[in-house]
Parts: structure tokens; sequence; C-alpha cells
RNA sequence: GGGCGGUUAGCUCAGCUGGUCAGAGCGCCUGCCUUACAAGCAGGAGGUCGCUGGUUCGAGCCCAGCACCGCCCACCA
């Protein structure tokens, strides 16, 4: 930049007083991108960089303030560990949301009055996909506009054909060894998706049914047995009436049979431990086709398993006549009412239990026998055990390692297979000739067996399988490319809590099972942002705050610093005023900036060895010690406290009291030296966390040849500590507070000057003339004094231009402090019990406040 | 049914291994257009740290019990 360039470019700056960031921010995001520094070449090995991968956000999203509080923390993480040298690369790419999409593609069709069956699988994957074109890239322009470091330039989605190429041979890989297999199991029927889904996908919700109870009679004919139940319509696919083996009550009637009413089926009594005794009648009737519970109790007892509920929620033929077709709930009403009408309906209560939904749908679950694809997850689950228990994978905060332990030690099969669309399709084969099963990556030709056509499963994968594989699939897993060498495994994943079981388990499984190493060294589990009146922040509830109109309004910095601030190790509520406070503080930059930049002119180039001015060595000092913890709160992702110390640092010390103190002192070489290096850098450490400003600011400071800011890399320095100069500015500040306290109180303008005289240790020399300028003092005469201002080491005297009155009574009101705050300092000295139990320093601290005290009350008179 | 968090100023939250830990931001009150920022600056008021016991010379901080609030896990019809 050329000298006339640079005072336009002043000139310009001084017209700026507020920091604008809608006027920067894509300007910058531009150059960034332009720039590559976000696309580092895949050298080296993981050791040695630095690297994450992105929870893919959904193609059916857009950015909610879970991801800007997600996007904040790792962008934080990632351009602090660039700028400390390391070789960076934040692993991006969308995921494909098998479910979630299709449920919203599925939803624009029936609003143009079709369906997805009307279409046709071929059909509906042609629009999904370019549903994922419009509303892919979205996401992607969002990441973008929070200032998110990743690289865009190898954007990664979980259908792009290398990756579902990963999925396919980790599918068959499984399959080859004997972790995967198909089977007529109990899975969660979701009607609403008409398919199964898993475990983690159901929600319980408390709901109230009514409790029949119902008599079987017993077919000798020797009276009956009373069952309860809140879903009499299942009793159609009843299999057995089970009882305790214990229950003296009941012994008689095992081995018997009891007639199924409405069915006439004879079903076995049998015994078994399942059955509580003291629940309902303590008799159980058994339907294995349509409960968890006793689909177990039916396997022990090889009882036949009856279905009468269909995919779609109503009534199968298998129901019988007077049923089929009805929904499940109409079936309820007519089974009872046939019930009673039979005269066997022997009571009904209210009865509320907990009642499993579709955490995708919202609708009931219901259990069904289905012909499924399931993962045996113990023996994957052991070294991922391991991993966490030795410390290989370590979570943020630590008590989630304690969630994650219990869920994996007692794991359960994974059903895998989707009756989805959308999604990876199942590589397996079957020849209906000779009903021969190929699981293989590429299709077979033909059957080897009988050279039949080949049918591939119409079923795709739980979307999570393959999100399981994220961070080695995105890295050209299976071949051993050179990002993966490079960057894996990653060093962190940054996520929310509820998704530990469904993604970051599976990752740590699979990244064991197929790379041989975990998938990245820490789990971060961050806060869960509520609504400001604590419930969820959800679209639906109307509670959802949009993260983009917050960037409008107040900026990205200000919304990534309010994020980090407002973060938690608990869950928190959204406060607009965190962001305010962002706002606020990439202002108050700016504008400290602009002082800087506009105080020292084209000069201020030449730094001196070391400053001399207390001041000067003061703020070096005090800079230090913020490099130095914001280093610290960084490695143990204490994000609240890296906001907190950047903000405590340029508010408190920087533009408080230093910027204060050296008012005056412009053009002394040594000044625009420190004042320039101070800036310098002040805008490095603050970078990570306010991206713009900084690197807006950045130009107006860099030295020939320095890049962007977001490329400059910076060595930690030792920690640097000047005690002396800061003890001596902490006197100043003390006794400035002191003296702006006391004018307030006795109604002295801040504005008029005050003549005084310092009769206190510790300002001998610059201190005194220090403590004079930024507290307004005319030092040096010797008149009497009218009015003592206690500050630190003595007190100050005040020779004019007060009212006495309000003098005295601020006197008084500080004497009665000083007295009480004596008094009990005294009080605890003289507790032997204290003096003799606590330790030495702590006795020490305690007479040295009230000698301090003490003095202070003499010298007040 | 089990487990985990939480309960600190009017509001949203910090308070690490018990001894300047009673704090921050917002809001409120007062005063200032002081050579960056009035969307600013300076000063101030506000809390028996959910309740009850206990341990200790000393407890928001440790222990026990209780009361609410939130979340997770769980196959009692």
């Amino acid at each position: 930049m050329n000298a006339m360039a640079q005072a336009a470019d002043l000139d310009e700056l001084r017209e700026r007083k507020r920091f604008d960031p809608g006027a920067v921010e894509p300007l910058l995001m531009r150059r960034w991108l332009e720039s590559g520094l976000f696309h580092p070449q895949p050298e080296g090995d993981a050791s040695e960089n630095y690297s994450i991968a992105i929870p893919p956000p959904n193609i059916t999203g857009a950015l909610h303030m879970g991801h800007a509080l997600n996007g904040a923390i790792q962008d934080t993480l990632i351009r602090f560990h660039r700028m400390g040298g390391r070789r960076t690369r934040w692993i991006f790419g969308t995921d494909h949301a098998s479910i979630a999409t299709q449920r919203q593609v599925e939803k624009e069709l029936v609003s143009l009055g079709t369906s997805r069956e009307e279409l046709g699988r071929e059909a509906f994957l042609e629009r999904t996909w370019s549903w994922r074109e419009r509303y892919g890239a979205t996401i992607v322009e969002q990441y973008k506009r929070l200032g998110a470091s990743c690289d865009y330039a190898d954007e990664r989605f979980t259908m792009d054909g290398a990756y579902a190429d990963a999925v396919a041979r980790v599918f068959v890989e499984l399959y080859d060894r004997g972790y995967i297999h198909r089977d007529h199991y109990m899975v969660n029927w979701d009607p609403g998706s008409r398919s199964a889904i898993s475990d983690l996908e159901v929600e319980e919700r408390e709901a109230t049914d009514t409790l029949y109870r119902i008599a079987y009679p017993l077919a000798d004919g020797a009276g009956e047995v009373v069952v309860a139940t809140v879903r009499p319509e299942t009793m159609l696919a009843d299999s057995a009436v089970a009882v305790n083996p214990d229950d003296e009550r009941y012994r008689q009637l095992v081995g018997r049979e009891a007639i199924l009413p409405l069915v006439g089926r004879r079903l076995p009594v049998i015994a078994d431990d399942y059955v509580k005794a003291d629940f309902g009648s303590g008799a159980l009737k058994v339907t294995p086709g349509h409960d968890p519970n006793d689909f177990e109790i039916g396997r022990r007892h090889s009882l036949p398993q009856h279905s009468v509920i269909g995919e779609d929620g109503r009534m199968t033929a298998e129901a019988g006549e007077a049923f089929a077709g009805l929904t499940v709930l109409e079936a309820r009403a007519a089974v009872v009412a046939a019930l009673e009408r039979d005269g066997l309906l022997r009571g009904s209560e209210p009865y509320t239990h907990s009642v499993p939904y579709s955490h995708r749908s919202g609708e009931r679950i219901e259990p069904l026998i289905s012909l499924q694809w399931f993962m045996r997850m113990d023996e994957l689950a052991k070294p991922a055990v391991d991993a966490v228990r030795d410390g290989r994978v370590q979570f943020h905060p630590q008590r989630w390692s304690a969630v994650y332990l219990d869920w994996m030690e007692k794991i359960r099969p994974w059903c895998v297979s989707r009756q989805l669309w959308w999604g990876h399709r199942l590589p397996v084969y079957y020849c209906d000739a000779c009903e021969e099963t190929y699981v293989a990556r590429e299709r077979p030709a033909r059957c080897g067996a009988c050279d039949g056509p080949l049918r591939q499963d119409e079923d795709v994968l739980d979307t999570w399988f393959s999100s399981a594989l994220w961070p080695f699939a995105t890295l050209g897993w299976p071949e051993r490319t050179a990002a993966l060498r490079a960057f894996y495994p990653t060093d962190v994943v940054v996520t929310a809590r509820e998704i530990i079981f469904l993604w970051v388990a599976r990752m740590i499984m699979m990244g064991l099972e197929f790379v041989g190493e975990v998938p990245f060294a820490d789990v971060y589990v961050h806060a869960v942002i509520q609504a400001a009146d604590g419930r969820r922040m959800s679209k639906s509830l109307g509670t959802g705050i949009d993260p983009l109109v917050e960037i409008e309004r107040s900026g990205a910095d200000a919304v990534r610093f309010g994020m980090l601030a407002m973060s938690s190790t608990q869950d928190v509520r959204y406060s607009v005023e965190k962001i305010e406070q962002g706002e606020r503080l990439a202002n108050k930059l700016f504008n400290a900036a602009r002082f800087v930049i506009l105080g020292i002119g084209e000069r201020g180039g030449v730094a001196a060895a070391r400053p001399t001015a207390v001041e000067d060595r003061w703020i070096l000092s005090r800079l230090s010690r913020f490099e130095h913890e914001l280093a610290e709160r960084i490695a143990a992702y204490d994000f609240p406290r890296v906001a907190l110390a950047l903000y405590d640092f340029v508010y408190g010390e920087l533009c408080d009291w230093y910027i204060e103190l050296v008012k005056g002192r412009l053009g002394d070489a040594d000044l625009d030296a420190t004042l320039r290096h101070v800036l310098r850098e002040t805008l490095m450490l603050a970078h990570p966390v306010m991206p713009f400003v900084t690197e807006e600011l950045w130009r107006y400071v860099r030295e020939d040849g320095e890049g962007l800011l977001a490329g400059v890399t910076r060595a930690r320095s030792e920690l640097a500590l000047d005690e002396e100069a800061e003890a001596s500015v902490s006197r100043v500040i003390v006794a400035t507070q002191a003296i702006r306290n006391w004018r307030e109180q006795v109604a002295v303008k801040p504005g008029v000057s005050l003549a005084a005289r310092i009769e206190a240790v510790g300002y001998e020399g610059d201190d005194g003339a220090l403590l004079g300028r930024i507290a307004r003092l005319q030092l040096g005469g010797d008149g009497e004094a009218v009015a003592q201002i206690a500050i630190p080491g003595g007190t100050l005297a005040i020779l004019d231009g007060v009212d006495l009155g309000a003098h005295a009574q601020r006197q008084q009101r500080e004497r009665a402090r000083l007295v009480a705050e004596i008094e009990r300092l005294r009080a605890k000295l003289s507790n032997d019990a204290f003096v003799n139990n606590a330790p030495a320093p702590v006795v020490e601290r305690e007479r040295a406040k009230l000698a301090r005290l003490e003095a202070e009350l003499a010298d007040l008179g």
C-alpha cells in the first residue's frame, strides 16, 4: 500500500465511527475463500496437524441456533490452531438425512396433490436429488455468513459416489465378519414413516389409557382366568396366558388351556418369571406379534406369532372379519364392545404409563414383527468402551463419559434397514428362483447358483449408518489417501448431547473397526440453547430464533461472541444481551483501533526494545497474561471464559485504562510502537472469536508482506510478567477509582481539576504524575488539606474546591464502614481456634488487612 | 423405576482443589457531548448464595435429608 493510498484510507477510517459488520463481512469472507487458507494441502500426519470433522448439517435445514453455537465453537478452535501454526482442516459437508429429507419431500408432494407412491421410486429420487441441489447449498452459504472457516473447497455429501462406496463396503465387510444379519424380529414400526426405526428414534411420552380386565374362560370349563391389558385389540393375536411360576393362585392353571374370547383359539397357560404376580390380575396375555416383552416370552416358549396389525396401522385380515381394516383405536373400541356384549369384561380403570412415539413422525409406535437387517453391537462396543476408559477419547465435560459407557455396556442390536427410498440402498441381492442371497459392493450379474436374475433389496440404511463413517469416509477411505494420513484421527468432535449415542458412539466404534484408530481425541459436548422462556427452541413452537436475523442485526462477530459467552456446560436460555455485548465489543475494538491507527498515523513502525513508561510496561504484562489465559481456556474448552477474558482485556484493560492513561502522550516513539504492538497482538488474539472486525482492522497495522490475519501464524510466547509495573498501575487504578467515587459523593464534577497532594507511598516519580493525569489532579500544592481520600499506601489530600459538608458526610459513612470491618477482623483474629488452625498465610493476610484498615481509619482522623 | 444436571442480585448466568468469592452482562439510579466509541464514558444501589441439619477455626463451595425445575436411560401388561 503506497503512502497516498494509505492517507486516503486513514481519512476514510476517520469517518467510520461505528463498526458496520454488514458492509465488510461478505467482502472479507470472499477474500478468505480466495486465499485458499481454508483448504490445506494434505501433508504430514494427523499428530502434527489439527482437524475437526463438522457434524454434517442436514440438507433439509436452515441454520439454527444449535448450528450457530456449534459452528462458533469449532471455528474458534480451528482459527486458533491455524494461527498457532498447525496445518488445519475443518472437514465440511452435508448429510443426506434419509428419513428427515424424505419426509420433507413427501410433504411437498402432498401439497402438490401427489405422493411418492404415485411418482414411483425413480422419479421420487430424482426429485429428492434436485431438492438437495436447491437446499443443500443454502446451509453452506449460511455457514459462510457465520464466518466459519470450513474447507468448502472439499465439500462432502454422504451420498456422493465415493462416500456411498465406502458405506457399501462397510456394510459388506460387517456382513462378512458376521455382525450384520437379516431376521424376523420385533421392531419399532413407525406408521407415520411406514418404516422401522431404531430404539434411539423412539421417545416415550406419558399417556393415560384404560386398563381393562378381561376374562378368558378355561378350556375345561372350570372357570376363567382374568388378564389385564391397555391394548385389548392385540388380544386377537394372543398366543398364551402367562403367570409367575411362584404364584400360588395360578399354579394349578399352568399346563392347562384357556379359550381366547372373540377368536376361540386355545391358549396354553404358561409360567414365566417375567410376569409380576402383583400387577393387574397377575395373569398376562401373551402377544408375541405386538409386544416386545411378549415377543421374548414367545421365543422362550416357542409360541406362535400372530399379526393382526399391519404396517399401515390398521387391523389385518388375520384380525377377523369384524375388525379387519379398522384403525387400532377403532379396533380397540370394537373389541371392548364385543367383550362387553359377551359379558367377559371384568373391569376397567384409568392407567397412566409411558407410551412409545416416533421421534420422526410423531405417531405412536406400533411394535411389529418384521423382516429387517440388524447389526450386532456388543463386540464392536468393547474396544470403543476401552478407548474411553483408557482416555484415548475424552469427554468434556467428563460426566458424559459415564453416560456413554453406561449405554455402550448394555448396547443392543441396531436395526439398520429402513423402508424408505432416499438413502443408501442395501447392497443386498436376492435370487427369487433359488432363494440365494448376495451381499456385495458390486451387483452380481446373475445368480451364481441357478443363473437366475437378481433383485436388489428395496430398503435403505439408517441415516446414522453412513454418518458413523464421517471422520474417515470424508478423507477418502478406504484408500490410504494423503488426506486420511494428514487428518485422521481428528482432534475433537463438537456436538450437543442428543447425538452422543446416535452419532458419537457409532463413530468411535466404526473408526476403531475400520481404521484401527479412534476418530477423535476429544468430545466436547456443548449446551443446548433454549428459548428465552426456557422452552426448547423450535420452529413449530414458534420459539425459534434465526441466527441469520441476529447476524443481520448485530454482525457475525457479535453472534459468535454471544454464542460462546452464552455457552455453558449446562443448558442455557437464549439471551440477546450476550449478542449485544458482543456487538459492543466489536465496536469497542474497532474504535480503540481507530484511535490507535489515527493517533499514530504513519509513524509507529519502529518498536523500542523495551518501553520504559510504567503504563506501557503494564499493558505488555497484562497482554501476556491475557494471551496465556486465552490459550488455557481454549485448551480446556471453556468457551464462556474465552469470551469473558477477551471482553475483560479489551474493555477493562486496553480501553478503560491503557488508552486513557496514554492520551496526551501520542507522538512519543515508545508509546506509538507499544500501541501498535498491543493492537496487533490484540487483533491476533481476538481473531478466532471475532474474525471479521479483526481482519478488517488488520490491514491498517500489518507489516509489508503479511497477508490476511486469518493466515498469520504466531508462535506462543513465554509468560512475560512485569510485577512491578502491575503493582504500580494497579495502585493508580485503585486510587483513581477512590477519587472518582469521592467526587461523585461530594458532588465535585469529574471535569473539575482539583489541587491535591499525595500523602502516600508508592507514587514516586511517574506513578504520581500518572495518577494526576488520569484522576485530574493538580499536584504539588502545599496548602492545608481540606479533605482526605484514602488511597492505596496512604491518603490523598485535597487542597480546595470542596463542599465540606458533603465531604464530612462521606467521611462519616466511610469511617463507619471501616469500624465495622475492623471489628469483624479483630474478632476473627482474637479467636484462638482460627489463629491456631488456619494456615499461616491466611492468618497473615487477615492481619495485613487489619493493619491496612486501621491505617486508613487513622488517616481519616 | 434408575441416573445426571440445576436452584447465587429484578433478568440471564460466572464462582476452579472450602479462607479478599459474594461477581459479570443486561436492567435500574446519578453525573458527564472528557482530543476512539453518546448504540459512549464515569460513579452507585441491589443478594441471610432453594430449605433443614451436619463436618470444620472457617462453607454458595464438603456430607446427609427435603423441596421444586430440566434432561437422559428403562420391556412391568
